[in-house]
DNA sequence: CCTGATAATGTAGTTTTATTACAAAAATTA
DNA sequence: TAATTTTTGTAATAAAACTACATTATCAGG
């Protein structure tokens, strides 16, 4: 594992160190962060050892040498602080907890841009251009979100609605025909009346596309599923962070729609943009 | 602001620079990783400047110098934010176009975090606190971000609801009382409709909490504001930011009122958590 | 408890890297 | 256009890191 913290590389290999490099070791775990801002000669004279070793202790660990090891260790602290130290704390103030939440969000964040399937995304993309209309269902908080892609996709022309009452998805669902997309959105994929609403969609030939989690029964049922890993929430003052997850995604596939339909469609979108203008206080007021 | 991504403040400083140094914030930005792992003289080279330039460049941005510059960069780098220079562009495929659009979320969610004023969340909690009821007001995209605020805060066991019917908020507005906060939030800050529906609920003596972006309209009439410096999208692709900062926001904003509640309003929230479980498909299914 | 081999550590010199002082060039202003 | 300021590069200096090699410590076998 490339990846692994420097720091926890060290200390497991304390051990099998020799004098002087344990020495280094010593100093540098007294207090890394300052190790990242000296220079060698400085921490050998902490170390009380000669400049080489110190240099050796470098080599060791896999690094090109000192400033290389300085590199790699502040990596190493940047990212320990913002995964070991992540959850809120009973009596933690705005200061503390501000932080903790954003950072949170954005590894979130940071974990589904790098684990999405682009070509997912892509089938996705292309059953929305060919869609003849598109109903977003969610329930819950999946219902903001799927208001929220309402309020994009109206703009690409063509029929687009959001449903969060599970009698009206269930009756759409029933009356669907081809050329008919229902894109459901649900965190857990395990709510049972979207399941079912689901797959009586599926049952009349219409597409359904899922944004969900992996492996869920929605996953499953569903005719293309976009897979959002998004780690289980075990804090209890944390927030959900998967409908933020949704939401980017949407904006990517509403990206891939504009994109798709060419430069030309542009125009089109600043239409609705300027449309907005007369209910506008004007900047310089 | 002690965990600023670098990058960030680089780019952000782009215009300040003169064009040596912004030779230097190009070569930097263009592999941020390879700049961590190179000399002084390298880098010149690879920014067609002299070694001083790069120099300059790094105490501009209150460095030591070039090795404390590179050390801040790395772990600017191992932040999980990556920096994105380039919009999408008309010939993007997914693989390109997706995590430009996730990085730019983060980038901007990172700005918020280092930018969101602590003193005045604080302020806003003890308003929502002190409340009777909440109106969580929104239009448009940020209907969406009242929904969710709804679907949070009702947890806390006290009258909430969200709006997106300017009527409906107008009466509201006027038959408010003191004990009434509303919550309004809007990107711009200057949609006609809601200044003064939110005008009214203030001269009726309500309290009003605007989550807008700095020096609007709006954010000079409400009785607190919640000020969202998010960078205006000049790429016509680009999704709106702003609302997932509002999200996220919102919930700091749940967070700081749980723990203002303390330790026994948990099991409360378990509560709720727990009476969704027959919707559901079990587990090991 | 020597003796020779091996490993560990340090010294001193070398090389690389970074910084500084200053001068030249470019840009700006009057 | 001349004076002034800002920007940039050159060259020298200083600092830091590294290498080769010498010294010292460690340890095994006699």
């Amino acid at each position: 594992m490339q990846h692994q913290n420097l720091l926890t590389i060290i200390s497991n290999e304390l051990d099998g160190l020799n004098k002087s490099e344990r020495k280094v070791a010593d100093a540098i775990m007294l207090d890394p962060e300052a190790a990242t801002h000296s220079s060698i000669a400085n921490l050998a004279i902490k170390a009380s050892v000669s400049e080489p070793s110190v240099n050796r202790f470098c080599k060791r660990f896999n690094t090109a040498g000192f400033p290389d090891f300085k590199i790699k260790l502040a990596k190493s602290l940047a990212s320990g602080v913002r995964f070991v130290n992540q959850n809120v704390d009973s009596d933690d103030t705005v200061e503390h907890f501000t932080p903790k939440i954003f950072d949170s969000t954005i590894n979130d964040l940071s974990l589904v841009r790098d684990t999405i399937d682009h070509e997912v995304v892509n089938d996705v993309v292309d059953k929305l251009i060919d869609a003849k209309r598109i109903y977003f269902f969610g329930l819950g908080t999946s219902g903001s979100v799927a208001r929220d892609a309402e309020n994009k996709f109206f703009r690409f022309d063509l029929p687009v609605s959001f449903h969060d009452d599970v009698l009206m998805m269930r009756m759409l669902a029933s009356t669907g025909r081809s050329g008919d997309v229902f894109f459901v959105i649900s965190h857990t994929g395990r709510t049972k009346e979207v399941i079912e609403i689901s797959e009586i969609a599926v049952d009349k030939g219409s597409t359904v596309i899922a944004l969900t989690s992996p492996g869920s029964p929605l996953s499953s049922i569903s005719s293309i599923s976009l897979e959002v890993n998004v780690p289980e929430n075990t804090d209890e003052y944390m927030a959900m962070t998967s409908r933020i997850a949704h939401l980017v995604i949407l904006d990517v596939l509403a990206t891939g729609f504009t994109l798709r339909r060419g430069p030309d469609f542009l125009s089109h979108l600043a239409k609705i943009k300027s449309s907005l203008k007369p209910t506008r206080l004007s900047k310089d007021k």
